[in-house]
DNA sequence: CGGTCTCTTGACGGAGTTCAAAGCTAGTGG
DNA sequence: CCACTAGCTTTGAACTCCGTCAAGAGACCG
């Protein structure tokens, strides 16, 4: 099994595409293989792809004014991650894509981008989706953000995703869901006692 | 000059319609003239529409579970607005949509979207790119939510749409940008000495 | 007019931040 | 294999932004 069967598997979950356009696809993608705290995209450039995480992880984050890092996005197995807007509009980007762990990926280059819906026009339709339910989750998180406590977004988080908070740096967790990473450390202080009865 | 033109021009800075298809199109689209306070959408229902706004305003919002209601997206001139969430996954709907003023819309039913979408291709490229901006433009304002004080976000938010913010109540202006009415009311006390050095 | 909805003002309280220091952990090089 | 360093996590005390509660003042509408 080549490594692009799990965009293709992700791809037939929404629409269907026929051999040759998975072939043709197939030629348009590059695999990539990039090690912990590597870049993919840097504060002012131009975002020139999209990126499908095949294993690992990313984060989509920006370095603030006053001089820290606000995660926006992680980019985990099956998502998409990019800065749309900076693609779209050929804008520099304010934000950084990095690895938080080796991460596998494939990479859609823009140059390929326009000819590619051209000539597989499914894949409109496919992105269209991925756009739609990126927009839902993103207005789901402004929704908890506005009327969640920081602790209720915490245990709502791990309770969610529990193996992912497990892999990833508490810092980075309590700035994706906006808080410090004192208050986090607070808050486990907290919930260990009562949810670990077992000894360490 | 129809009551189209504005979308069809709307959509000619995204692609091109030739005239059969943009005909095609017109005989699906709905105009309507809803009233102040009336419902496009409500909690429970599955929504089934996509929203096209001429003139108003409408507001998306939910009830929460401690009993008031918190506003995510105001949809304005030119702006697509939906229960995206539930218009695809045909769920019951968690939130409402109302209309703030009286207001102008087009819209396009569900049972008419996949067809449309298969006659009309460019119709997916188009929702791809609303979708895009959408999701890019709520990934801005979740950043802002996580980053700057309530305080910058209403300069913010007032300087950017100067006009608009006069023309909603303020009870809906700070649900929008995340705090409370009270707190609103006393940075308005504070500023408006400020920037008022003319008499009332 | 009288009632309802909206905006204002102020006192008080609490969730979460900031600052600072110390404890851990893992990676690195000698 | 151990010592050192740098980055991460924990802890606690002081502080602050903003919410809550409550009461009053306008404003709009039948």
């Amino acid at each position: 099994m080549n490594e692009h069967e799990m965009l293709f598997s992700h791809i037939r979950r929404f629409t269907t595409l026929s051999a040759d356009k998975e072939e043709l696809l197939s030629t348009r993608l590059k695999y990539k293989k990039i090690g912990r705290k590597d870049y993919l995209l840097q504060e002012f450039q131009i975002c020139n792809a999209y990126y499908f995480v095949l294993s690992g992880c990313l984060r989509y984050y920006r370095n603030t004014n006053n001089g820290f890092e606000q995660i926006l996005q992680f980019g985990i197995q099956g998502w998409w991650l990019s800065d749309f807007h900076s693609f779209e509009n050929q804008k520099p980007s304010e934000y950084n894509i990095q690895a938080v762990h080796d991460t596998e990926i494939l990479i859609l280059y823009r140059s390929d981008y326009e000819e590619l819906f051209d000539s597989v026009p499914e894949l409109n339709s496919y992105f269209r989706l991925m756009m739609q339910r990126a927009y839902s989750a993103s207005l789901k998180k402004i929704e908890l953000l506005l009327c969640e406590s920081a602790e209720e977004r915490y245990l709502r988080f791990t309770r969610s995703f529990p193996e992912f908070v497990q892999t990833v740096p508490q810092y980075m967790l309590a700035s994706f869901l906006g808080f410090t990473p004192q208050f986090l450390s607070m808050l486990r202080g907290k919930k260990d006692i009562i949810h670990t009865n077992n000894i360490k």
